[in-house]
DNA sequence: GCGATCAGTT
DNA sequence: CACAACTGATCGC
């Protein structure tokens, strides 16, 4: 839920989704779209008095937000106080002080947030620098590099601040399966049962809440079945949602609902009162759409989930994942950022610890810390000292974490990230992941019909009892570590002519492929696969060892994301679980920025506006420090341990004659097209960058921005 | 009587 | 699976 407060601080003369208090005196005001906690005080009649008082004060929303509203009569009065501004098409808006009759232009651009019909983020440009206001979006990677409007030429606009939705800020929100994913999900279940006879009906137990039509849409299209709703007539202007709707109780997809429709759905009973078709009982089963989430080592998952006889859950978001979170601020890279939503349980802290490092403020503020290569080496030197065995915060941590196998605790424990996060987090987190120690031999997955193993909630266990997959466990052993010891990547020849950073600095020839696929969003999708460090597939079946060795994984599971094993001397761990490395560690987290922001200054200027995946080759190399250490210990004790490959969760075992499986592992919608002149850079020009770095030289060719005087 | 707010529910 | 809305109790105007 919203908690932003209406203003920005760069343009304290608008408000946005919020219309109470001191917004009231805005010189104008924006809805993003049409759901309730962004629309507090639309209705008050001190915002109505303050509208019957000016002729000038107006609400700017896209089309069908203005169409939404206007549909329900409370919100009749503004009528004519709204002006809808066509998406991606920028307006200048005078903004006038009825009283002073002083002026201030600004320049608002709506762009499509992917939230519910009609929704739209806000890009204003004025004297006080491009600021976004997200509000509410659901935008899959790579989506912002495609936003035209978001660039100047060839690069990212420079924007000052961004008001971010943060609603899934959270490590454990790390990838929410795509709208396509979910979708082909619903569907394969629907057409599945609605073709089993016309007597079999399918309730989709929606929210009373914009942002379902699309689904309705496209079961209705796909199946050539009308979807029954109570109240359509907030579409009547909308010919291409309204065609898809029905009010005839007759069909075979329901989305109506009713107080009590729980209970007449355990009736056998629709909540529109039909119960049967032609004088036999219908057959109905609920699906139930919920947001589903999964921590940074499972790649694929199930989007449907059975929860009971004839009842479904299936994967649906609002909002964007964590991951795409991440992405989407990175790829902005503005100078600040505010949080406009706590993650539940999360603390404004805690967001900002992780949006930070995306923003340029703190990238620059962190950057002379960094620039002696000696400096990288005591930090690594001090962070090894966990793998000693009396480690300064072993004391500490002991008591939070009741079981951890011994040979573990030398090995797998970050120095850093259990004193200062808090310690019922790590309870938890060792706790579960203690329970779900597993070891693979193969990246084959085993799996079996039991319970869920895809994140740290304690909930999972009520509804997925019967139906969710979990992966074998094996004894723990040093069997598969023999497997992989000594063995190195053979991933890195496609990538031998590239200078690294981790190679030219300290490291051994182990783990190559990977890209981070948090910062590098979409780069495959992009068709390209020209990112420096890409491999055809960055999440490919393919077993390879990884540097990393286990500590990564052990703060990793801290980091909260991932309920199962951390702990053991080998690991599953994939690329997304390796792009999350960049946020595990206070200790380490400072070094990320500054490696990714060398890197990415040390560019041409002409590739400055290339999707993250072509512009930022150090971002996996972020986690260089981590690596280090991995590769210190690995080069001691001659093993690698960490295993790398693809895990899939599946579960057609619950739902008979689908097939939910789904290949798709981009979160991506859409093909993300290159950004215009984005080019890779050469590796000599990479070689010689790391030379300047390694000598503690300052390669920075960012120009001191306008906007510096904000910081 | 209306609206704001909170807690609980789905 | 936590999104967003509804319900009911309470309080204030």
């Amino acid at each position: 839920m919203s908690r932003f407060g209406g203003r920005m601080r760069e343009y304290p003369a608008l408000s946005i989704d919020r219309f109470d208090h001191h917004n009231l005196r805005a010189r104008a005001f924006f809805l993003s779209h049409c759901h309730k906690d962004h629309m507090k005080g639309l209705r008050a009649p001190a915002l109505k008095s303050r509208l019957e008082g000016s002729l000038k004060v107006k609400l700017y929303c896209s089309p069908v937000t203005k169409e939404l509203l206007l549909s329900n009569w409370k919100y009749k009065f503004w009528e004519n106080h709204i002006v809808a501004l066509e998406v991606e098409t920028p307006t200048q808006i005078s903004l006038v002080d009825e009283t002073s009759g002083e002026k201030e232009d600004v320049v608002v651009t709506l762009l499509p947030a992917g939230h519910c019909p009609g929704s739209v983020m806000f890009l204003f440009e004025g004297e006080n620098g491009t600021v976004l206001y997200t509000g509410d979006f659901r935008l899959a990677k790579g989506e912002a590099a495609r936003m035209e409007l978001l660039h100047s030429g060839t690069r990212v606009k420079d924007i000052q601040s961004v008001y971010l939705d943060t609603t899934f800020c959270d490590p454990k929100f790390y990838h929410i399966p795509s709208r396509e994913e979910c979708l082909n999900g619903i569907l394969e279940l629907a057409r599945s049962w609605t073709s089993l006879s016309r007597c079999h009906v399918v309730w989709l137990n929606c929210k009373a809440a914009y942002g379902y039509e699309y689904l309705f849409v496209n079961l209705s299209e796909e199946l050539g079945i009308k979807v029954h709703t109570n109240k359509p007539d907030m579409f009547r202007n909308m010919p291409e949602i309204l065609c898809h709707l029905t009010t005839d109780r007759h069909t075979q997809i329901h989305a109506c609902r009713h107080p009590w429709d729980d209970d007449c759905f355990r009736g056998n009973r629709l909540p529109c009162g039909l119960t049967c078709q032609n004088g036999t009982p219908l057959h109905i089963i609920s699906i139930k759409p919920s947001t589903m989430w999964f921590g940074e080592r499972i790649k694929k998952t199930n989007v449907i989930v059975r929860t009971g006889e004839r009842t479904y859950r299936a994967c649906f978001s609002f909002h964007s994942s964590y991951s795409e979170i991440k992405d989407f601020l990175s790829y902005i890279s503005p100078v600040n950022v505010y949080p406009n939503v706590l993650p539940l349980g999360g603390t404004e802290d805690k967001v900002m610890e992780i949006l930070k490092p995306l923003c340029r403020s703190y990238r620059r503020n962190m950057e002379p810390r960094y620039k002696p290569l000696g400096t990288l080496k005591r930090v690594h030197r001090r962070e090894l000292s966990d793998t000693d065995e009396d480690d300064l915060f072993d004391a500490e941590l002991t008591s939070a974490r009741p079981k951890i196998p011994k040979q573990q605790t030398g090995e797998s424990r970050p120095s850093s990230t259990g004193q200062s996060e808090n310690a019922e987090g790590n309870i938890n987190e060792s706790t579960v992941s203690y329970k779900a120690t597993t070891t693979y031999t193969s990246p084959q997955v085993d799996f079996v019909d039991c319970e869920e193993s895809n994140d740290d909630d304690e909930n999972d266990e009520e509804e997925s009892e019967k139906n969710t997959v979990q992966f074998l466990s094996h004894e723990p052993d040093a069997t598969s570590t023999a497997n992989f010891s000594g063995v190195t990547s053979d991933q890195q020849d496609s990538n031998a002519d590239v200078p690294r950073w981790d190679e030219f600095f300290m490291c051994n020839k182990l783990e190559e492929s990977s890209e981070n696929e948090d910062n590098i969003p979409s780069s495959a999708d992009a068709g390209g696969s020209q990112s420096l460090f890409s491999d055809s597939d960055g999440v490919s079946d393919s077993t390879h060892i990884s540097s990393q060795n286990s500590s990564q994984s052990t703060h990793i599971s801290e980091q909260g994301s991932q309920g199962w094993d951390s702990q053991m001397d080998t690991v599953l761990i994939t690329s997304q679980e390796r792009s999350a490395l960049d946020f595990s560690k206070g200790g380490s987290r400072a070094v990320v920025p500054v490696l990714q922001e060398t890197a990415r200054d040390s560019q041409p200027e002409s590739s400055k506006g290339k999707p993250p995946g072509q512009s930022r080759p150090c971002v996996y190399d972020g986690t260089c420090d981590l690596k280090s250490k991995g590769c210190e210990k690995a080069a001691e004790t001659g093993t690698a341990r960490v295993q790398d490959a693809l895990v899939e969760l599946s579960d057609s075992s619950r739902t008979p004659d689908l097939e939910l499986r789904r290949d798709s592992q981009s979160s991506s919608d859409f093909e993300i097209p290159l950004t215009p002149g984005a080019e890779v850079p050469q590796p000599d020009k990479l070689h010689y960058l790391y030379e300047k770095l390694a000598a503690g030289e300052n390669i920075s060719l960012r120009k001191k921005s306008p906007e510096d005087r904000y910081n």
